[in-house]
DNA sequence: ATTGGTGCAAATCCTTTGCAATAGC
DNA sequence: GCTATTGCAAAGGATTTGCACCAAT
């Protein structure tokens, strides 16, 4: 079933694995690349729903999971209650803000051959890695201390 | 009231701030650093509950909540619910295996001075840095693809 | 026709909240 | 004595589970 163009890599990816190819798994996507970068698993339910009424949280959250399988999205958590999840490719760092919970991409190199290294050396395969920063973000930093 | 002699630096920064020193926090950071790297509140509180029983949830939210307020543990998240405490001064990385959840100490030189820098130019302040590794561990490695 | 995916409802787990009682200052 | 801190009970939110139905292969 094609749902829109660019989500076909998607749809090779599922038959190349035997996988089924399903509407949600590829509105799921293409509303994932459409809401950016850092969104929840409710954010995503709420957008997919829009085409989809009647979609369940459990598909959501097994859709997401397969989608970061596949490695086609990033999931990360940041002391906030909920997961966030981006389909962004690009290498990205984010910061979260203490005080509000505000999250935003941060565009930087980042080096982590020697921690990934160091993970390999204590048996540990096929690694990902993940920055996050926690700070204060402008807003919050001039309400709380204000001049 | 003193619990034991190493966690002095608690009650002074507690006094120099005006808060309580209390037996639980005492207890809590304690407990912390003997049980090392990444725990879960509900590991703590357990290890709390020994020296005092009764104590609560709550308090041991609260408790961990300062501490990390304090610099002196630091939270983290990997993925799994619940979130990770640490006591452990020296700076580290965390990896996770994607399977079991096992998470380890990753002790490697990491640069976080563009990522920092770059969130800084987005206006946030104050700024630390968790690294997370994901990964498969060996034990999990041999499970999934046996020879 | 098979069986993997989905939707529904409910359960579970982690964490926070409201409030009265307690203990540090 | 004053009030931050605690304990209790309960609520809240995110995610997962069990099971019956549906739809992709």
């Amino acid at each position: 079933m094609m749902i829109e163009a660019d989500t076909s890599d998607l749809a090779e990816a599922l038959r190349a694995r035997g996988r089924r190819v399903t509407s949600q798994r590829l509105v799921v996507l293409r509303e994932l690349r459409r809401l950016g970068s850092h969104v929840t698993a409710e954010e995503v339910h709420a957008a997919v729903a829009e085409s989809l009424p009647g979609v369940s949280a459990p598909t959501i959250y097994a859709t997401l999971d397969l989608l970061v399988e596949l490695g086609l999205v990033r999931r990360f958590a940041t002391g906030g209650t909920a997961q966030l999840y981006d389909a962004r490719q690009e290498p990205h760092q984010h910061v979260v803000c203490r005080s509000c919970g505000r999250v935003e991409d941060v565009d930087a190199d980042l080096d982590v051959t020697l921690p990934e290294a160091a993970a390999a050396a204590s048996g540990f395969q096929d690694l990902t890695a993940e920055l996050v920063l926690q700070g204060l973000c402008g807003d919050c930093a001039r309400r709380l201390s204000p001049v």
